[in-house]
DNA sequence: GCCAACGTTGGC
DNA sequence: GCCAACGTTGGC
């Protein structure tokens, strides 16, 4: 089993927003970055775990805790001409664009603020913390989640 | 293949 | 709103 962290921004979709779903699961769409792609198609596997991050907001930081509920399929949202994440150069025969279901697994007790996050010199590998870096989608190795999850 | 211009991300 | 950092595009 692997460990990922998946950002999103709450004003899109926030923890809250996938705790009050029935099935509390997403279709974790729009991502349109290569290596976040390859990620989700080639690393994530059904029950791998994910910590799920708040970002540009009043307090960015780890929320939750979701499940990887699907293998990768096509993002359809690539081949909708109406969509903002459509891309008129990916082809159904030829996808460009993958996705996985993810499914709520807890909310966190409290954020696991960033600025905390930054204070622990063994997360300091970690790719969110890199200065510069926007991967939306990155691996969490097992010593860096389980220092994190004792944060919490 | 180089690189300037542009668009996006995301913290602050 | 600002701006640093990065990815993508497209001319040459």
């Amino acid at each position: 089993m692997s460990y990922w962290l998946l950002k999103s921004e709450p004003s899109e979709l926030s923890i809250s927003d996938l705790a009050g779903r029935p099935a509390r699961t997403e279709s974790w769409d729009g991502v349109r970055n290569y290596q976040a792609r390859n990620i989700l198609r080639d690393g994530m596997r059904v029950s791998d775990l994910a910590f799920f991050y708040h970002s540009s907001c009043a307090e960015p930081g780890i929320v939750g805790i979701v499940q990887v509920a699907s293998a990768a399929y096509p993002d359809p949202t690539q081949f909708q001409a109406d969509h903002k994440h459509y891309d008129p150069d990916s082809k159904p025969a030829d996808p460009r664009w993958w996705l996985v279901d993810v499914q709520l697994v807890r909310k966190l007790k409290r954020t696991i603020s960033l600025t905390e996050l930054k204070g622990h010199p063994e997360l300091a590998a970690m790719p969110l913390l890199r200065k510069g870096n926007r991967l939306s989608v990155m691996p969490v190795s097992a010593a860096e989640w389980d220092c994190i999850l004792r944060l919490e």
